[in-house]
DNA sequence: CGGTGTCTTGACGGTACTCAAAATCTGTGG
DNA sequence: CCACAGATTTTGAGTACCGTCAAGACACCG
């Protein structure tokens, strides 16, 4: 079997710490199928197409007609808009948990591309949003993710406004811990799988520069770099406090 | 009367285009109200607070216990950042219509102020989730709302992210017009009563830069200033164009 | 072990920031 | 209606930060 093709959910699309425990994604994190009781996963799990996705697999494009809805449910994404230049913002990073392509548009506002392998769980919009009608907890649920997902990117804002090149990739190192504390991971080594390149098309900044941040946060002892796409975080209050300019 | 009091709302909060007009507020707009019936809305104008507010009046400030949801009727405000250095970051402008201070979390994650004097429609946090717990249509609503201020702030970001001061001063015309266009008002000729600083603190820029890139849409013909906080833009798609990069 | 992609480092230039001063606008009161 | 004060805007000059270009180092993978 082509290990993209799309397999029923035998077991559900929910890594979950809700009312139930997922079967096969035991992992505790918030998607939207926590606000789901167990008879409500079994419904849901008949209307998902699971799938395996590798590095450099795009899930949808902008502008694409947004006729299915993505639970990532393993691995790391990201959003883009491409510039008619050709260069790209990176509008965030995604992790297990989150949901893509979910809007009230009718088409996708951003693309969506994985950077490392994972597991995404497929769901037509139609099923998504009957599912919505059918169990009013996740509209609930919905509205919490939509509103953090905002929280998210105001805050990313203030980093790309109001911040220099040092302090931006600071800002974003805690984000990057932050994301794995929720994820209940370890938050002093941490997976980084995205280039300098990618850092700095979230941060608007050259990759030379981002490059450059790394180096001198690296002089200060607060990033080390162990290899193999980890980051560790020696002292993350001063890396924070670095990010608010309480120090140079 | 002080203008500040609270007035018990005799007439509804809802600047509304939906199933019923608004008494008072018969303005076009997509206030949350828009999803409530006839009886919705006599229901929830008991439990809001109609006030008058005025240029720099605080609706309220990042941090605060978020008790209470705010239902911009008329007027112009401004939601920041504060910046450990004293300056701010202006995560985006709101206009009547729009809803402030919504949150899941415990506090408010901006400050709101007037630009303009104006009316709101305050309702505290209980009967808000009490409203969106009775009328379902709120609740979806609600989503549409949230998800719109979503890929609002995203495209900021791109703004701010990847675009040239002239770049991005334009853009934020191209928003300003768009929201109008959207409370059916007439979108060549706009009000903006924000100071060339606010719209600085928008795009990351410094007031100065925001003041030169005018002064050059200007003499492009781009953009005219009447005076009294208007501006005229003859050539909307030519801007667009400019915004996009399409030109120099 | 070679090839490709990524990262680092250096040199230079440009865009936008800072500081400063003049000009314009706005509202207030004579 | 005009004068005045404060705020806002404009314009100029100098500078700093970061972007661009280029070359070399490093890491990863077949």
């Amino acid at each position: 079997m082509n290990p993209v093709d799309s397999t029923r959910a035998s077991e559900t699309c929910a890594p979950t710490s809700g009312p139930v425990a997922c079967a096969k994604c035991g992992s505790r994190v918030a998607g939207i199928c926590a606000a789901l009781d167990m008879a409500g996963l079994e419904e849901i799990s008949h209307e998902t197409r699971r799938t395996q996705v590798n590095p450099r697999d795009v899930l949808y494009h902008e502008g694409d007609s947004a006729q299915s809805v993505v639970m990532l449910t393993r691995g790391v994404a990201k959003l883009t808009r491409q510039m008619p230049d050709g260069r790209q913002q990176v509008l965030g990073f995604r992790f297990a948990g989150d949901i893509l392509g979910f809007t009230t548009r009718r088409t996708f506002l951003s693309d969506a591309e994985m950077l490392t392998e994972g597991q995404v769980c497929r769901i037509s919009r139609r099923d998504f949003e009957g599912m919505l009608a059918r169990f009013p907890a996740t509209q609930r649920r919905l509205i919490e993710l939509c509103s953090q997902e905002l929280a998210e990117t105001q805050e990313q804002l203030v980093t790309v406004g109001r911040r220099q090149a040092e302090q931006r990739v600071a800002a974003f190192l805690i984000t990057l811990a932050e994301a794995a504390r929720r994820r209940n991971q370890p938050h002093d080594v941490l997976d980084m799988p995205m280039t300098r390149a990618e850092i700095g098309d979230l941060l608007g900044l050259a990759l030379e520069t981002v490059s450059r941040a790394f180096t001198a946060l690296k002089k200060r002892g607060l990033v080390k770099e162990p290899g193999g796409h980890k980051v560790e975080l020696p002292d993350i209050p001063a890396l924070a406090a670095l990010a608010d300019g309480d120090m140079d």
